[in-house]
RNA sequence: GGCCCCAUGGUCAAGUGGUUAAGACGGCGCCCUCUCACGGCGCAAUCAGCGGUUCGAAUCCGCUUGGGGUCACCA
C-alpha cells in the first residue's frame, strides 16, 4: 500500500523547528517510499485564528523545499483539506457514537467544570467526574427540550489498558482508568482537534501518523476513537521532542519544549537572520536522527534517499545555533559560483563592488561567512577609512614596527605607483620588495594592508585589499596614511 | 501530584553482549599564513548511580536518581 502522510499545522501565524521537523519527517517517511504527502490546515479554534496564517504555512513549506502532493491549494481527492470546510462531515460520526452507546451528551457547564477542578486537592490533577455519563432518557430529553447546550463526550473503558505499537518507542500501554471521558464536539458544534483528526486522517486514507512525542499519551484515546468505529488503526511514528533552553528566575538554565518563548527559532526568523531554508532542514534533520554513515551534510534529495524510521532516536534534542551555523557554512562553501553570486549582489552592491571584482570577492569571501548578512561587515573597510589608530602598524607577529611600516610604505608607494594594478602582480612586487631588503613577507604586506584598509582584520590579504579598493583609491589611503607616520 | 517516555563528553550522536567507546559542533593547542578565515594535525571531555543475568556488559533485567512530556469546550 502507497504511504500516506500529512502535516496539519494549526494557522497560528508562527512555525517554529520543531514544527517544521516534524513536516521534514512527515515528508521525508512518505516520499523515501515514493508516497503521498498532504497539508491540511486545522482551524477549528475559532478564537485563536490569525489572519494569514495560511499563508506563512504555504510559504514556509515552499522555502524550505517541502512541496505537498495534497492541500487546500492545490487540491486532491480527499478534499477539502481546511478543517472548517469540513465541518459538517463531524458531527454526524458524534451522533453516530452517540446513538451505539459508545459517547454521550455532557451538559455541565465550564463553570461547573472548573469548580471541578478547583476542587483538586493541592498538586494534585483530576479529570472530569463523568457526571453526564449516565443520566436517564427523561433527564436528557428535558435538557434538549430547555435547548440546554452540550458537548458530546466519549465513554472511556474504567477499566483494562490500552496498548499500541509505535514504530519509534516500541510498545506502550497505558491504564485505561487514567484516560478521561474526551470531548469530541465542543457547545459550538465545532469537533475538537484530538477527534477532527481521527476523523479526518481515516477518511483522508493516512498510512502513518507522525508526530511530535507530546501525543504519546493521548494516543490510546485516539485508538479507542478508531476501535469505536471499527477503522483500521494508523502506523505510528513519534519523534523526539526539540528541546530549547531557557534561563529561570534563579538564573538556572532550562530545557523544555521549543515553543515561542525560545525566542528566534521560529523558521521565518531564522532565515531572515540569514540561515539558508536548506541548511535549517539539513541541521534539524539531524535532530533526532542520524545516517548510517558519517555524513552530515546534505541536499533535500539525499535526506529522501537516506531517511530510515528505524534510525529515528527516542531522546530529545537540543537545538543547538553554533551547529546550525557550521551547517549553515558548509551549505554556502556547497554553493556554485552561480548560487553564491546570486545570495551575495545585494550586498557588493551596497558595499560598490565593482562586477570584476565579483570573482574575487566570491574567493576571499566564501569561506569567510557563515551566514551571508556577515558580507556587510567583512566589506565595511571599503567605505569608510577613517582616523584609525596608528598603532595598528605595530605589529609583533609581522616584526611591524611604526619605523619599520614608515619604511617600507615609503618604498612601496613608487613601486606600486609603477606597476600594472593586477592581484598577481601586486603580490609578487611586494614579495620582490621583502625579497631584496632581506625581509619577511609580513614587514612589507602587513603595513601596507593595513594602510590601504584602516584596519586590522580584512578578508584576503594585501593584494586582495588593493583590488577591491582599486588602484585611486589605494594609493590616495596609502599616502594618507603614509603621512601620519 | 497521577500516568507515560527518555538517559553515551557542554551539544548533536554512532554503537544492539567481547571496540583502544566512531564522527561532528563548540573549546583548547600546533601547523599553514601579511590579518581574519579556510584547510591540516593534535588535546581535553561521555556510557547517571546501584544491584543483578553472563566467562564477559554502554548494550539484557530491576531499583534509584535525573530530565522531559501530558493531564483544556488549545491544537
Amino acid at each position: 500500500m502507497k504511504i500516506r502522510t500529512r502535516f496539519a499545522p494549526s494557522p497560528t501565524g508562527f512555525m517554529h523547528v520543531g514544527n517544521l521537523r516534524t513536516a521534514l519527517y512527515e515528508y521525508l517517511t512518505a516520499k523515501h517510499e515514493n508516497g503521498t504527502f498532504v497539508l491540511r490546515i486545522e482551524d477549528t479554534d475559532q478564537e485563536r485564528y490569525v489572519e494569514g496564517a495560511t499563508q506563512v504555512i504555504y510559504d514556509t513549506l515552499k522555502l524550505a523545499g517541502l512541496s505537498h502532493d495534497e492541500g487546500p491549494d492545490i487540491g486532491g481527492e480527499y478534499g477539502p483539506y481546511v478543517q472548517s470546510e469540513r465541518l459538517g462531515l463531524y458531527k454526524p460520526y458524534a451522533e453516530q457514537l452517540v446513538k451505539e452507546g459508545k459517547a454521550y451528551r455532557c451538559f455541565c457547564t465550564k463553570e461547573r467544570l472548573d469548580e471541578l477542578r478547583a476542587s483538586a486537592p493541592e498538586g494534585e490533577v483530576i479529570g472530569y467526574d463523568r457526571h453526564c455519563r449516565d443520566l436517564s432518557e427523561e433527564e436528557i430529553e428535558a435538557k434538549l427540550a430547555a435547548g440546554t447546550p452540550y458537548v458530546i463526550r466519549q465513554k472511556m473503558p474504567l477499566d483494562g489498558v490500552t496498548t499500541y505499537h509505535d514504530l519509534v518507542y516500541g510498545e506502550i500501554s497505558f491504564p485505561n482508568e487514567d484516560l478521561d471521558d474526551q470531548i469530541l464536539l465542543k457547545t459550538d458544534g465545532y469537533p475538537t482537534y484530538n477527534f477532527a483528526n481521527v476523523i479526518d486522517d481515516h477518511t483522508m486514507g493516512i498510512t502513518h501518523v507522525v508526530r511530535g512525542s507530546e501525543y504519546l499519551s493521548s494516543t490510546p484515546k485516539y485508538n479507542l476513537l478508531y476501535e469505536a468505529f471499527g477503522w483500521e488503526i494508523p502506523t505510528y511514528i513519534h519523534l523526539p521532542l526539540i528541546m530549547g533552553k531557557t534561563v529561570d528566575e534563579n538564573g538556572k538554565e532550562v530545557v523544555s519544549k521549543l515553543s515561542k518563548r525560545h525566542g528566534s527559532t521560529g523558521f521565518m526568523d531564522l532565515v531572515n537572520e540569514g540561515y539558508l531554508p536548506e541548511a535549517i532542514i539539513n541541521y534539524i534533520a539531524l535532530l533526532g536522527w542520524a545516517p548510517e554513515g558519517t555524513q552530515e551534510i546534505f541536499t533535500l534529495d539525499e535526506l529522501i534517499e537516506q531517511f530510515d524510521i528505524n534510525r529515528i532516536s527516542k531522546s530529545p534534542a537540543v537545538f543547538d545555533y553554533d551547529k546550525l551555523a557550521w551547517v549553515n557554512a558548509e551549505h554556502i562553501k556547497n554553493m556554485t559560483s552561480e548560487e553564491f553570486l546570486s545570495h551575495a549582489l545585494p550586498f557588493y552592491e551596497k558595499a560598490g563592488i565593482r562586477p570584476d571584482c565579483y570573482d574575487l570577492c566570491e574567493e576571499i569571501l566564501k569561506p569567510r561567512i557563515t551566514r551571508f548578512n556577515e558580507l556587510t561587515d567583512k566589506l565595511a573597510f571599503l567605505g569608510t577609512f577613517t582616523d584609525f589608530d596608528i598603532s595598528l602598524f605595530e605589529h609583533k607577529k609581522s616584526k611591524s614596527t611604526l619605523e619599520t611600516s614608515k619604511e617600507y610604505l615609503t618604498k612601496a608607494l613608487p613601486v606600486l605607483e609603477s606597476i600594472d594594478w593586477d592581484r598577481e602582480a601586486i603580490s609578487e612586487a611586494m614579495k620582490k620588495l621583502a625579497e631584496d631588503n632581506e625581509v619577511k613577507n609580513s614587514v612589507v604586506m602587513w603595513p601596507v594592508r593595513i594602510a590601504a584598509a584602516g584596519v586590522a582584520v580584512t578578508p584576503g590579504g594585501c593584494a586582495e585589499v588593493l583590488i577591491l579598493l582599486g588602484r585611486e583609491e589605494s594609493l590616495k589611503r596609502i599616502k594618507a596614511s603614509l603621512a601620519r607616520l
